[in-house]
DNA sequence: CCTCATTCATTCACCTTGTCAACAAATGCG
DNA sequence: CGCATTTGTTGACAAGGTGAATGAATGAGG
């Protein structure tokens, strides 16, 4: 007999999994998530019901201990204060993991992102079946805490909204694979694909400096350039998952020659081959990565400023382009490049006032400064994000 | 005693009003407006509902002859042909109105988007006491048929989804107008405001050559430079209303000087003072208009066949700016400055296939030639949108 | 301190709307 | 002529939303 297992796991068992909820109970739970502890009234209003039917709808979560009330009344304006409802996030783990050619990130998190493990393989090759095996062995490691709801993996490349196979990637040479499947099979968790650049975006809206706003962009800046939309509290798939190839978006008619032979492209100022041959030729060293650029520019050196104020000038058109086009009133950004701001700023400041339409608000530019932990965490939000889809997707069972 | 009133007249008074269905009748009748006859099957399928909810949901609609089965049944594929369902637009008429600083033009249409009857005003000036009235009259002229459901009007400027008050209006001059509320209580009829290109988007999604297609963009060229965007079957709306502020995007670092001082804007080579003055000034001709110019080209003036070459360009790098971003698959350009493409066409596809991202797929380009009133249809289209529109939204009553 | 307006939350009867399972209908194919 | 296939219907059922009435908790104002 076991009924004297301990009152705090038999309380666990009870709670129910984020997929089995209705959706009515979904809507709660990705607007609690979303948008941190609401009263049932606030709820009421964002899911655009009665406040009858959330009393009726949070009851079993209440009751399940999915979400809890808590103890302090949220006191704005008078009248009776109301009871801020939290998920209990730390019921439900979800594991990311970001794939790179030649490294994995992996991490640990609960519902609301928040994360409680990371992990970190070096990949001998980019061959599927090494990277299987390494991401299997990396989730087994992670995982044994049990209970993981399910995981998610973040990789460059054209993915629709929750995909489940990896189509054509230059970056690993894959093509067509079922990375979701092999990964499902190999370790019993439900696993969702996403684009990078989407999971980080997702992270930052979940979960980092989005949270709470409804539009927004988040550039990327780093090997390559990087975009994430968020729309009315929707993050942008594009019709082909092809949001954010805004790389060779032309910033200037001079500048280096891409890999394609435009002149001018966002490109050839911003990645990180850009900077450091950027600096590195002129001065005729092939020594230079993005930490000595950094350095040299610290230093004074004119060639390492004046790179940087160029790539500051590119990063400030794209927001500006980007601004026009969709209005949007904040833009964040992120990646490993991002310490070049320190040089960057001025240069960027001025190309925003320069391109933005005359007719345009001013966005408020955010530098989210991350490691690369922070595009697993945003795989593993995805993953959360697809428990919670309404109505419930899973992948179909192709071969 | 009234029982011989005439069937069909009787027949018509029962068919309800767009705004009075329920969610679930209003999801039907918006997935027939958007895509064609559908069958049962088909619309359960795409409203992700089961086909017993599809029965159930169209009878009320197919009793009150809202809606209709078309007799040519859908023989695709074997097993039972499905029976294509069509929405009765006639019983449902709206008038757009579509406003500039000097004209009015206005359409009558029905729930389809057919066009039944056009209207036109010139504007002794741009007062809000005069552009009042003179929709008004048009609308009494227009609507006299009688059982107009609702009207539409569409101008420049900054306007949320649907909108009751023109806030700030630099070509009208005005400042805080509440347009909607006015005409209401003048005609009688519900009105909804609409951003100018959002309307024409609207029109083109809903009855346009952008009929079927779930994503893309329209780009205007005229006075201005005016872009509407559709994403998964949505018109984009845009945080502030701002979507397509894109005319001072930059497409090259020479070209003339903008309003702004900005050198090589989008605007500065596309609108159409640009194009007139780019021709005039270096002929020494103060005359030319937007058909002079056409005209100058047609007879292969080098100036004129250089501005219009110039403006392919820019009209290119646009074109590829927006695909980049959001991975359209379509474009449509529109506007009464569409007749630069006999000229400018070689030099935007260049354009295009050079500022394109290499990963990304080309999109198709469609012109969709058209005259003013496209734009008022469009503005009739968002009035019928607003009916149908999830939940219900009318003006708040204030002041 | 007491009353009032205000806002939040609950209860209950009711109803809309979707589902499931079973079945009937209409077609092409062999 | 079966037979698979797809569409459409029926009826019992359940989930979930609503409106109105009520109670609860607070600040404002006298």
């Amino acid at each position: 007999m076991n009924e004297v297992q301990g009152v705090c796991v038999q309380r666990r068992a009870d709670v129910p999994t984020l997929d089995s909820l209705g959706p009515s109970a979904r809507a709660v739970v990705r607007a609690l998530l979303l948008a941190g502890p609401l009263s049932r009234a606030e709820l009421a209003r964002r899911l655009e019901r009665s406040p009858a039917s959330l009393t009726k709808t949070t009851r079993p979560l209440l009751i399940s201990g999915l979400i809890r009330e808590e103890s302090a009344p949220s006191s704005e304006s008078r009248g009776r204060p109301g009871a801020p409802l939290v998920l209990d996030a730390s019921h439900h783990r979800f594991i990311g993991v970001k794939v790179t050619s030649d490294e994995l990130y992996a991490v640990r998190a609960d519902a609301s992102g928040q994360v409680e493990a990371t992990g970190h393989r070096v990949l001998a090759d980019s061959e599927e079946a090494t990277v299987v095996a390494e991401i299997v062995d990396l989730v087994n490691e992670m995982g044994e805490t049990g209970s993981i709801q399910a995981l998610g993996v973040g990789l460059a490349g054209q993915m629709s909204r929750f995909d489940h196979t990896v189509r054509s990637n230059t970056y690993l040479g894959w093509d067509q694979v079922p990375l979701a499947r092999l990964l499902e099979q190999a370790t019993g968790i439900p696993t969702v694909l996403s684009g990078d650049a989407r999971a980080l975006t997702a992270g930052v809206q979940w979960s980092g400096p989005g949270r709470g706003m409804s539009d927004f962009a988040v550039l990327t800046v780093g090997v390559g350039v990087g975009l994430g939309i968020v729309l009315e509290d929707r993050v942008l798939a594009g019709p082909t998952g092809n949001v954010g190839m805004l790389g060779h978006n032309r910033v200037s008619d001079s500048g280096p020659l891409c890999a394609r032979g435009h002149r001018g492209c966002a490109s050839s100022f911003l990645t990180t081959e850009a900077i450091t041959q950027g600096i590195g030729v002129p001065l005729g060293r092939v020594d230079v990565d993005l930490a000595t650029a950094f350095a040299l520019a610290e230093a004074g050196n004119e060639v390492a400023l004046r790179v940087f104020r160029d790539a500051g000038h590119a990063l400030g058109v794209l927001i500006a382009q980007l601004v026009n086009i969709l209005g949007l009133p904040a833009v964040i950004l992120a990646g490993d490049g991002l310490g070049m701001l320190a040089h960057a700023r001025p240069s960027m400041d001025a190309a925003i006032a320069e391109h933005l339409d005359p007719n345009a608000t001013a966005p408020s530019v955010v530098a989210f400064t991350s490691g690369f932990d922070e595009w697993a965490r945003g795989a593993a939000v995805v993953a959360c994000q697809w428990l919670l889809v309404d109505p419930p997707t899973r992948h179909p069972e192709s071969a």
